[in-house]
DNA sequence: CATGAATGAGGGTTCATTCAT
DNA sequence: GATGAATGAACCCTCATTCAT
């Protein structure tokens, strides 16, 4: 099972620093040193090697699709997790729409995880709110935060990228420091001490 | 000129119902009824066409370079044409970062007018706390907005589509509706009188 | 009769710095700034073009056809005229066999042409021969010297294209020199006397 | 790597019958009745198809670019050699500036093989003079020489298909023997009883 | 004389994919 | 598992030429 995971390898390499369509599959092939036919042994086509790469990142993204955060620690931690993660296999979000407009399979199961992501993020807020840690009082306010903690942790990287900002650690973790900007004023007096413990 | 402009709008709609890839040259001039080679007369490729079409949006978007809203009126309406807008000209921000990969002079000249209107929103927001409507301490707190003011803007539509959301009138104004609450957070005790006489 | 002339002069402006293939009739429109349309209005197509510059170079080349050089010194000045004419029409010696293959009436009269000025060469040689100055016993002698003759002066600068070579005028006029250094060694040391009177 | 040899025969075969441009990749792989992609998997483009036949004539016309004719029968076969393949790649003499305009690395490979031709016949040249065979005291009267036996080589199929001389045996190696004539100025008696015994 | 929009066949080339070995 | 030659539809684009104005 090496080659299969060695094509998946090499393709996210050639994705992440040129584009999806211009890393053809005989170019990914050449480049790890195969034949074109061997590539489509492993992988019968293109969507593929693309679908088991979002697959990998799901993965590592959501370990346990299960897993709430706790404490606003615990979600610092899981945000960091994303923004790396993200970073990781960055072609994807930078070519979200055309991807999914190519494989419909790709396209359902991708709705599917984010909505699922998205009600646990909204678990999670509900949850703060009613630990005193946020100011939540109107059903609408949960919707808004989950779009923007999703928006930010998804399209941050396209966002800084289509400005022409420069990649290094501090900008990709940028969004970050949106979300927190954003969530803390809907933070309480103990969701603020409790994030100041955090930072210091 | 009519052809020229009939190639554009061609061109949009197609790009905006499948995707930039699919709609090839030539089926846009089979679309419209006249010869690749024509088609090639008034544009001489792909890329021209692409790049026409985000000057017209760019122009339609921004008439006035210049133009800062006055008031959270104004700065409502100014959103809710930019949605309208960057509705009809979805295939663009869609496939963004792929076109700018495609195309060196688009990318400069997005980056620039990107800049240029993010420097306007930040104007603005300073504007709005010089005017006591909107308390906004820090200097960071402003950039932390107009980054988000142009996610909400830019991304909405893309968002929406990744979640496999419909695309109804509702919803693509769904992400005036974030920055508003994101905004609200931020307006002092006028700011919201003046919000509240508008909505009502 | 401006413009038609002006197309001619711009044809051999561009078949010079680039190749006939390269400046397409739309090339030399733009470039002297008249549409196709009226181009093919002067010039039913390409090949007319080419043919009208071959035959303003014949007519350069040979304002009398029926004159023959009477002495040496006649015979240097027509071919320093040769060297000069045929480097200000280049692009016809440079893609000689290209250009009779699309046309076959220039084919037929470049032939005609050719060939009839190949006969005078080999009359002014047998006159040479017979006024004492040239030794040409045999007569394939002279037919090999008509040939070398024209070579050189049709294929000098050809050659020394393919070799790289600077086309400045010392390397132009190289292809005199070659010619001059081939009929002396046939010369008498009457033909050797008058020859050494030119020089000095 | 039989289609890969093939493909160049067939392109030969296309480019001696008609010229470079009007046989077309599609054209060369209809003729052999592979697919258009077949023929672009085994050359990158249509140069290296033209690069790799250019190949092919050097290595059969100088299989050894160290030998030197050390007589004047060697230098006659020499010479014979390169009448034949010169006729067998006709296409490339017979468009040399052109295809040489397309491609700067065949230009330079092309100028770098030609001059390095050139100096050989140059060292030969002084060493029959040096043996006594032919009367060269003059520098330039090997230059001179050396210019008129590569255009006769070169350029004689051309100068003979320009003026629409039919292209048989005897006419396809007349060039030698205006090499032959031109040289034959400069034997010594030694060298005239050398070249007579060939003859003979 | 002149314009310039329009034609359309065909150019070279690409590439995901197949399949005999 | 792996090779690599082969496919073929489709890509973007070119350009000599036409013709209504």
């Amino acid at each position: 099972m090496k080659t299969k995971d060695k094509i998946l390898e090499t393709a996210l390499e050639l994705f992440n620093t040129s584009n999806t369509q211009a890393a053809t599959t005989n170019h990914i092939a050449a480049a790890m040193g195969i034949s074109p036919g061997n590539l489509h042994y492993h992988y019968k086509n293109r969507e593929e090697i693309i679908f088991s790469l979002y697959e990998r990142m799901f993965d590592e993204l959501f370990p346990d699709t299960s897993y709430i955060p706790q404490t606003l620690q615990e979600l610092n931690e899981q945000h960091k997790k994303f923004a790396l993660i993200s970073w990781k296999y960055r072609f994807f979000y930078r070519e979200l729409l055309f991807l999914l407009s190519r494989d419909e399979r790709l396209k359902e199961r991708f709705k599917t995880d984010n909505l699922a992501y998205k009600k646990r993020i909204e678990i999670m807020l509900l949850d703060f709110h009613n630990k005193g840690w946020m100011h939540l009082p109107l059903d609408n306010m949960i919707l808004h935060l989950s779009d923007t903690i999703l928006m930010f942790l998804q399209f941050w990287h396209p966002f800084l990228e289509s400005i022409g900002e420069e990649m290094n650690e501090y900008n990709i973790q940028g969004g970050l420091r949106r979300i927190e900007g954003t969530l803390r004023s809907f933070l309480s007096p103990e969701g603020l001490r409790l994030l100041a413990k955090i930072e210091s």
